[in-house]
RNA sequence: GGCCCGUUCGUCUAUCGGUUAGGACGUUAGGUUUUCAUCCUAGAAAGAGGGGUUCGACUCCCCUACGGGCUACCA
């Protein structure tokens, strides 16, 4: 009995030990997290989230945010877009701590000047026999594909069917060094009847028997590697700890975990995000969606034709916070966060496991909160504003976005609230019927006196208003005739604050106006 | 078809076995303001379905349905 409970007591000191020994290795790793896009054309949003998220969970817990550019594919890279990536993290405030702009002690931070890295450590997998060559014709293959696909199969190159294909594997040696004199490419060796264990931080273990995958392709015949290598042995290279990527990569992690363990790697941790959907219907968020409802699909414009969020008068800050919210929250009720707040409340448990899908109703209400939260000195150094406001004036500049400011949930909105100023709306002909049997043309002749003989906005203000009440006219009845001589239409920002702007000269120019279109209406 | 992942108001989400299922966007109705906007108050609105396990299930397990992803010498 007592030895019993001291070989528990031993037992469960040594397991403590052990942990403690794992805790501290894992403590002395710096977290270093990478983003991964394809340069082939402009950075989506959710490529977008996938860096934010990456960001976000570096910042946490004050490690390195890495960019790699993985150009292995040549005919889909697209020129311009790695600026372009670049561009977005800057604007969104994500500088990577390393990359191929500001380098690091990793580098290169492109796939494509990586090759000899991976001619290299292919070999290593040749050699312990987990890869092999196979020199099989590409359109060999497709029309396996195509006779699979007619009987409802899927045609799989692995272990049940390798030895039919011309590889070093049915091959004598000396047949495949002649082979290799020619196209050729490396395949990884998949062993049947096991079980691959992976684990993603927010999904859990995952088991997937190996004979449903198949000898995933490692290297290209144009000595490029694919995705799935390139990746791991960057990933291993860079030291990166936790790997964050969309959702899609789930169902290749095993080959991940299986080329980890060929080289006898230690795997980094993985999390898988949830994909961003269309706003309705089927499918995940697309370029098109965004063509045919009239919101953007990306941070910043792309050629002449597509807009961007920047484009659009979002704020990065609103972007940001957005997309931070698209499949992940902090468990509390807050929901404007700047960026920030955003690095310090992210927490892995917060990241959602189901498909969001987009609104952009919402993203223009976060925009609105960001914006709101904002002084006019701040909304005027954001450089859309200066474009959007460059007809004007430039001294006028900062009054009119304390005019607009509160009406605003995006930038752009300041193009409709300004164009009052380059000239009236024509009449809302209902509102002249409405309000025509209530004497508008004596309240507006007031208006013209009192605006003539005051100049200063505030006095006008109670004179006109005090005015109103000994005389019994109701408020309504003036603001309205008012608005409708300055604006033209019964909406817009503060009626004095738009009479100041416009100055006397304009505002009597357009009250005389309104009392010549009424006069004119009496005579029909 | 096969494999993998998922499923709470229309949408984004909270709940980690016991709640009148909470919040936000949108929407509806009031209210404040000087019309609009803001703001405030209130309302409508949800656990895909079926089996278990349990005293008790939105929560755990299984099946079905639905949704998503992957199934390339693309990433």
């Amino acid at each position: 009995m007592l030895l019993f409970f001291a070989n528990i007591h031993v037992l469960d000191g040594r397991l403590m030990y052990i942990d403690k020994k794992r805790l501290y290795l894992k403590k002395k790793m710096k977290t270093r997290v990478r983003f991964a896009p394809s340069p082939t054309g402009p950075l989506h949003i959710g490529g977008l989230r996938t860096a934010l998220f990456n960001y976000l969970f570096a910042k946490k817990k004050a490690g390195v945010f890495v960019l790699r550019i993985e150009d292995t594919d040549q005919n889909r890279s697209v020129e311009g877009s790695e600026d372009y990536i670049q561009e977005a993290l800057e604007w969104c405030g994500m500088n990577p701590d390393e990359g191929p702009k500001n380098g690091g002690e990793f580098g290169p931070y492109r796939q494509s000047e990586r090759k000899n890295i991976y001619a290299d450590h292919i070999q290593t997998l040749i050699k312990k026999g987990a890869a092999y060559y196979a020199f099989d014709k590409a359109e060999r293959l497709n029309e396996e594909r195509k006779e699979a696909e007619k009987k409802g199969e899927t045609f799989k190159y692995g272990h049940q069917n390798r030895l039919q294909f011309k590889n070093s594997l049915t091959l004598t040696e000396k047949e495949t060094t002649e082979a290799l004199k020619k196209e050729f490419v490396i395949r990884l060796k998949v062993e049947s009847n096991q079980t691959v264990i992976v684990k993603d931080l927010i999904r859990g273990v995952v088991r997937v028997k190996t004979d449903t995958l198949d000898d995933k392709i490692l290297m290209k015949s144009d000595g490029m590697p694919t995705y799935h290598f390139a990746n791991v042995v960057d990933d291993h290279l860079m030291e990166i700890t936790c790997v964050i990527r969309g959702e899609e990569w789930l169902p290749s992690l095993p080959i991940h975990k299986l080329i980890y363990t060929a080289f006898g790697w230690e795997t980094p941790e993985f999390m898988h995000l949830p994909l961003i959907l269309k706003t309705v219907g089927k499918g995940k968020l697309s370029k098109r969606d965004g063509d045919k409802d009239g919101y953007p699909v990306f941070p910043l414009k792309w050629g002449k034709e597509t807009p961007g969020f920047r484009e659009m008068g979002f704020l990065a800050s609103g972007m940001v916070n957005y997309l931070a919210l698209l499949g992940w929250n902090e468990g509390i009720e807050k929901e404007v966060y700047s960026l920030k707040e955003l690095e310090k409340a992210f927490n892995t448990k917060g990241v959602q496991k189901g498909g969001a899908r987009f609104d952009y109703e919402k993203a223009k209400w976060i925009n609105q909160q960001q914006l709101q939260k904002m002084s006019v000195e701040e909304i005027y150094s954001v450089s859309r504003v200066k474009e959007l406001l460059s007809p004007f004036e430039e001294n006028k500049h900062l009054s009119l976005i304390r005019l607009v400011k509160e009406r605003l949930n995006i930038l752009d909105d300041i193009k409709d609230e300004l164009t009052f100023i380059e000239s009236t709306y024509p009449y809302d002909e209902k509102v002249i019927e409405k309000i025509n049997d209530k004497n508008p043309k004596a309240v507006l002749e007031q208006i013209k006196k009192t605006l003539i003989e005051e100049d200063d906005v505030d006095l006008f203000q109670e004179q006109i208003i005090s005015w109103s009440k000994k005389n019994e006219v109701s408020m309504g009845i003036l603001m309205q005739s008012f608005r409708l001589a300055l604006v033209g239409k019964l909406t817009g920002p503060d009626i004095f604050k738009v009479c100041s702007v416009l100055g006397k000269e304009v505002s009597l120019k357009r009250i005389n106006k309104l009392i010549e279109h009424l006069n004119f209406k009496q005579i029909l």
